[in-house]
RNA sequence: GGACGCUUAGCUCAGUUGGUUCAGAGCGAUGCCCUUACAAGGCAUAGGUCGUAGGUUCGAGCCCUACAGCGUCCA
């Protein structure tokens, strides 16, 4: 066979393996009623988007648990996809547009709406591609877009029953208004926060009088929709003022002096100005009190013909600068404050939201909030971490209605329909009717002149019935019927609302159950400021870049391994050497093997049967069968509890301290010390299974290095691959704590005397004189059987064990679990350096001994402990003091 | 204002059923090694008493309370 190279290049091989286990169909997942299903559904990135390190960590983790299910035997199917973006793609194709001098509007919506597929069938697949990089095992023949005809499909069919169940309607409400992107948006997408504004105490003039009302605002240019003062009914200040009247001042108009509870009196004067078309809260004030509701913007918060000439058509910040300007010339202007205060941005374009009263199609959302939040409650959906369900919990119970029109062009178009029937309209037909097609005649009219709602619906209003439109709901199918309800969801705890919530309400609506099992909330990806990642700081890294500079694999095995269930990351890239170097250690550890493996087959006539370990007494075989089936079943039951970061750590101490460190080093001692080829045989075959096992463990983590070694390590027939090995079982009657006590001893040994060499400056090239006395019988034959490999590891000249041995002249000692290690040292002895050894060590270990003494002598302790732990405390105690003994006496020669 | 999370070696972080043989890992540092798998490596060493103050307990990074700092979400 071929020696493998020195180093392992990923970028040689990823693409390799991936166009084969995509050819091959590995991938994809369909119905199969001898196995069990295990399915999962993508969280639909954008078609705008790229790759982000948050794609990377949420994709790496589905792909683990797709990959490690379907090692297990389940048909697993893990459906890709995308979604459409409506604010974001439209976005972007109108810029691009303009590039080219072409307004959206003046081009018309048809035109447009082409323009977007067209863009989106040139760009839109650019994160997908990205992921292949990844090595995503996504099922790509069932690749899903949310505006394709049968999830466009499921849309329309959801919006009409919802309609007809009467959880959809429509109405004039203040929304929250994206002035730049001129759509509403629903409560979800707007983001709130903290800025520095200010309080401006405006004086009304009361009518009739020279007196004055004083309101506080924080945005005067709204004073010009005021329609209203109001004051809190209890308030003492202003009781003789309700129902007189103000002189609203600029817009010249006379607003009455109300009362409602609403208005908290020790904020500000108590006295609040209410501009019902512009504010939520005086909204319901204007509901409750019959006020009109003067809108004064327009769509692009500029200044309407609402208000006086003067600020017509200045934008809102302008009209706040003219308005507080005029109110001072007049004197109206009574102080300003500094106010830090709360603000709304739009969750696209960070542009300040603009409460406005619109039209606009809402969802009923409590009917639906109920058995959605009951599920998760009594853990039918399970979260990870848990303490999400209370942020759920809180959502649901608190739950507004969901606005669900955008004014958008891109996206699924409303599917209302509005008689436009000339003459004979009655005025019913202004009502919308709502159907999946065009409606054939008015019921009111008769006419059969209709126009559609020009409005487009919220993309989460398709996102929400992802886990089953995906299967071609509401067609009924087999793919439905195997694989949903789903099992994993992984995602982004920021779309818990946007998207997590809704897909419950909607599975339990439409589907009568739930959309997934669990939910694995992913950690957020920082950079090492504690910043998270976005475009404008550009601290984003690459995950293209950084594949090609370390691999995909490393890139896979870093992010996991940095990302325990629930707590955020601090990432950079250097980070991602760790995943290069173990990648490269699994690989020499192959390539070692299979080097040792033709050697010795070149040595004898091949005989390439596999030797089990299972037959094998030798110490260093049985750990290595035991430290092994412990692997798998922790290693299993972490996957098992989404504990993916303890599996990972797992498998990487074992592959590289247990499997490399020890047992590889022990295989090498072994087989260099014999001369029988059969047994070197054994020994390198059993090597080279319980690596080839560790691999298959290793392989949802990385799966292109683990297959390029795994396709190495025996012939394999074409459409052979390790993703289709079965996923190790453990044997428990394997797990043998004796066995690894024993090695410990030896391990322990071993590293004494490599510390003694170290400290004393012994050259590794100086091969050593040991002397070990046993007080234990079990203890010595361990080294007993152990001695040629014993000797090689630790870099021995002579060797002598036994008991009641006397301490050499001019030697370095140490206690290893009870026995004495002693290291014989020719020629200049550092009296200094091993009596401060010595010393020390006694130190360390009589510190011990005090607190296990403080604690034995404590009557609570030895009282009220139980007596196993009483036994174990003592057993200690005797442990250190023969410790100390022993090396106390080692310390009394040192002077001879 | 409410809810939640975090505060453990120089840095980044593990530590789910409370028992000083768990105070750990990676990176970094130091010393010695190019030992025929790997210098993206090996061997060894030095650094923390686990935010602060109490409490529960025979015994607490691990449970409770308060406080401080940081962060997130919701009002």
């Amino acid at each position: 066979m071929q020696e493998l190279p020195k180093t392992y290049t990923p970028q040689e091989v990823e693409d390799k393996w991936y166009q084969y286990w995509e050819l091959n169909g590995f991938f994809h997942g369909t119905p199969d009623n001898s196995k069990k299903p295990y399915s999962v559904v993508i969280p639909p990135p954008n078609i705008t988007g790229i790759l982000t390190m948050g794609h990377v960590l949420n994709n790496t983790l589905q792909d683990v648990f797709v990959r490690w299910r379907r090692m297990q035997g389940y048909e697993a199917c893990w459906v890709p996809g995308t979604d459409h973006a409506g604010i974001a793609t439209q976005h972007v194709v109108e810029k691009a547009l303009l590039k080219e001098g072409i307004q959206r509007r003046g081009m018309g919506r048809e035109q447009f709406v082409r323009r977007v597929w067209q863009w989106k069938e040139l760009y839109g697949g650019a994160i997908i591609k990205q992921l292949r990089k990844l090595g995503t095992s996504c099922d790509w023949e069932r690749q899903r877009f949310t505006m394709d005809d049968g999830l466009s499909n499921a849309v329309q069919e959801v919006f009409v029953r919802l309609y007809d169940k009467g959880l959809i309607y429509k109405g004039k409400y203040i929304v929250n208004w994206c002035p730049k992107d001129h759509t509403a948006l629903s409560d979800d997408e707007v983001n709130f926060s903290e800025s520095n504004g200010h309080l401006w105490y405006i004086k009304y003039p009361l009518e009739g009088s020279a007196e004055f009302v004083t309101v506080a605002t924080t945005r005067p240019e709204t004073m010009l929709g005021d329609t209203a003062v109001a004051v809190n009914p209890k308030d003492e200040r202003y009781r003789h003022l309700i129902g007189k009247k103000v002189l609203l001042p600029l817009a010249h108009r006379l607003i009455p002096i109300i009362a409602d509870d609403f208005v908290d009196a020790s904020f500000g004067t108590g006295a609040v100005k209410v501009t019902p078309a512009h504010d939520p809260n005086d909204y319901q004030i204007g509901e409750r009190h019959g006020l009109d509701k003067l809108i004064v913007m327009d769509t692009s918060g500029m200044m309407n013909d609402q208000v006086p000439n003067k600020y017509r058509a200045l934008d809102r910040y302008e009209c706040r600068k003219e308005v507080l300007r005029d109110l001072d010339k007049e004197h109206l202007l009574a102080k300003t404050e500094n106010h830090i205060h709360s603000v709304g941005h739009c969750y696209r374009c960070d542009t300040v939201i603009e409460p406005y009263l619109s039209d606009q199609w809402f969802v009923k959302m409590k009917p639906l909030a109920e058995r959605a939040l009951r599920v998760v409650l009594d853990g039918q959906v399970k979260f990870y971490p848990d303490r999400w369900t209370k942020v759920y919990e809180h959502w649901m119970t608190n739950i507004r209605d969901w606005c669900i029109s955008r004014q958008l062009w891109w996206g699924h178009r409303v599917p209302a329909w509005y008689c436009v029937g000339d003459d004979h309209c009655t005025p019913e037909c202004k009502h919308p009717i709502v159907s999946g097609t065009k409606p054939e005649r008015c019921p009111h009219c008769g006419s059969a002149n209709f126009r559609q709602d020009d409005d487009v619906l919220d993309t989460w209003f398709s996102s929400w019935l992802w886990p089953f439109s995906v299967f071609d709901w509401p067609r009924e199918n087999a793919d439905l019927k195997y694989f949903y309800p789903t099992d994993t969801l992984v995602t982004a705890p920021d779309i818990i609302f946007f998207w997590v919530a809704r897909m419950i309400m909607a599975g339990l609506e439409f589907r009568n159950e739930i959309p997934f099992k669990h939910v694995y909330f992913t950690s957020i990806i920082r950079d090492m400021e504690g910043r998270k990642m976005s475009k404008s700081l550009g601290n984003s890294p690459d995950p293209l870049d950084v594949i090609s500079t370390y691999g995909a694999d490393a890139l896979r095995l870093t992010v996991l391994y940095l990302a325990p269930i629930g707590q955020d990351v601090l990432y950079s890239n250097e980070k991602c050497e760790m995943g290069r170097n173990f990648a490269n250690k699994i690989w020499n550890a192959g390539r070692f093997l299979l080097m040792n493996r033709d050697a010795i087959d070149a040595e004898a006539p091949a005989d390439i049967s596999i030797v089990s370990a299972q037959d094998s007494t030798d110490l260093p075989d049985a750990w290595i069968l035991s430290r092994f089936n412990s692997v798998v079943k922790d290693a299993t039951e972490y996957l098992e509890n989404f504990r993916v970061n303890e599996a990972v750590k797992l498998l990487y101490d074992f592959m590289w301290h247990d499997f490399c460190d020890w047992y590889v080093e022990f295989a090498k001692n072994r087989i260099a010390q014999t001369s029988d080829t059969r047994m070197k045989r054994s020994i390198i075959n059993r090597a080279i299974r319980i690596y080839e096992e560790t691999l298959k463990l290793l392989h949802p983590f990385m799966p292109f290095v683990t297959e390029e070694i795994w396709q190495h390590l025996n012939e394999r027939k074409p459409g052979e691959s390790i993703m289709k090995a079965p996923w190790p079982g453990f044997d428990a009657s394997q797990i043998k704590p004796a066995i690894e006590q024993d090695m410990e001893f030896l391990q322990s040994a071993i590293s004494a005397i490599r510390t003694i060499r170290s400290e004393m400056n012994l050259p590794p090239s100086k091969a050593l004189d040991v002397v070990i006395n046993c007080h234990d019988d079990a203890k010595q034959q361990v080294l007993d059987s152990n001695r040629p490999t014993f000797e090689r590891m630790a870099k021995l000249n002579s060797l002598t064990i036994g008991m009641n041995l006397a301490k050499p002249g001019f030697s370095a000692s140490s206690v290893v679990q009870g026995q004495e290690v002693f290291v014989r040292l020719i020629g200049l002895i550092d009296l200094d350096v091993e009596r401060s050894r010595l010393e020390k060590e006694i130190s360390r270990i009589e510190g011990q001994l005090k607190g296990v003494q403080a604690k034995l002598e404590n009557p609570n302790f030895s009282g009220k402990a139980p007596a196993e732990v009483i036994q174990k405390e003592k057993d200690k105690q005797e442990n250190f003091r023969q410790t100390i003994e022993k090396l106390k006496a080692s310390l009394g020669q040192l002077s001879h």
